[in-house]
DNA sequence: ATCATTTCATTAACATGTTAATTGTTGCGA
DNA sequence: TCGCAACAATTAACATGTTAATGAAATGAT
C-alpha cells in the first residue's frame, strides 16, 4: 500500500518552521534595536558562554554551516564585537573572541531576551516546556540520544 | 534579580533548529534527485493538496513571506511546473496552479516523504509525536491557541 | 470624476542556508 | 625531499529569509 503525506497542516517541517518562526518574531523585534541579527547574536552567546575558541567548534555549538559563520565572523570583526587570531602552531586554525564591546550587547539585552523565552515557558507551562526540549532533542541526529 | 539566559544547549530557538536540521536531511536527501528545494516542494504539496489559489493564500499555506513566494513562483513556472493566471475581476491578483509535471513529481515522491516522516514518528512513538505537534502549534501565533 | 488610501504583487538590498570548488597548511609515506 | 592525502578556511553560485521601497490596480470619500 502507498502511504499518503500528512495534510501540511500537520506536517512536522512545517510546524517546527512555524514553530520557530512564532518564537523568534519576538527575539528579533529585540535585536532589530541592536543593529545585529538573531544568527550573530547566536554567536555572541556561545562566545559569551564558553569564551575564546576555534572557529569549527563555534560554527558547531552556534548550530550554523562553515560558511555561513566565515561571513558573520567577519561581519562581527567589522563592527568591533569579535576579534580573529590565527594560531601559530597550526596557521590554518583561527581563534575567535569576543570583545567587551560584543559583551556589553549580551549584558544589555540577556534580562530581556530572558524574559522572552520565559514567557513561552510559562504560556506552555513548565512541564511541557520541558517536553518539548526533550522531543526536539531526539530529533537532533546530532544530540546523544 | 537579573535572569540569565539559559544555556544555548537548552536553549529553545537553537533547539527548534537542530531539530529541523535533523528532519529537513534526509528530506533534502530525498528531494536532490527531483531537481526542486524544500521550499518549492512545499509549495507543490499545497498546490496539490488544495488545487489552484491565489497567491497570497498559497504564500500563507506554505508558510512563505510573499517576496519568497515570488520568486519561487517563477522558478516553478519556468520548470514547467505550475501555471500563473491574472484573476480578470481583479488583476491585481494572481492564480496559481500546478501542472500535470508538477504533480507528477508530487506523486512520485510522496511515498518516499511519508516513510521518510513516519520514521521519525515511529522514532517518538506516536503518542509523543502527536504531543510534540501540539506543543509546536502553541508556539504559532497564526494557529487558534 | 479626482485624490488619498488600501491592497496585491514585484523589486531591491542585504544576510543566511546550502552545496561545491578552491586555496593554504599540515602531516605522512615512498 | 617529493608528492599526496587530509584538514581548515574561504570563496563561489544559487536559493531563501527579511525588511523596505516601489509599482499597479481597486476602493472610497468628497
Amino acid at each position: 500500500m502507498t502511504k499518503t503525506l500528512p495534510s501540511t497542516s500537520r506536517s512536522l517541517p512545517i510546524a517546527l518552521i512555524r514553530a520557530r518562526e512564532g518564537v523568534m518574531a519576538p527575539i528579533r523585534e529585540m535585536l532589530a534595536e541592536t543593529g545585529i541579527t538573531e544568527q550573530q547574536w547566536r554567536v555572541l552567546r556561545v562566545l559569551a558562554e564558553f569564551g575564546v575558541m576555534d572557529a569549527k567548534t563555534l560554527a558547531d555549538r552556534s548550530s550554523l554551516l562553515f560558511p555561513s559563520l566565515t561571513r558573520i565572523a567577519a561581519t562581527l570583526r567589522d563592527k568591533g564585537l569579535v576579534t580573529q587570531t590565527r594560531d601559530d602552531k597550526d596557521r590554518r586554525r583561527q581563534f575567535i573572541q569576543i570583545t567587551q564591546a560584543g559583551q556589553k550587547i549580551i549584558d544589555d539585552r540577556a534580562g530581556q531576551a530572558a524574559q522572552i523565552v520565559a514567557g513561552f515557558k510559562s504560556t506552555l507551562g513548565a512541564r511541557e516546556y520541558e517536553t518539548l526540549l526533550d522531543l526536539l532533542a531526539r530529533l537532533d541526529p546530532g544530540a546523544d540520544g
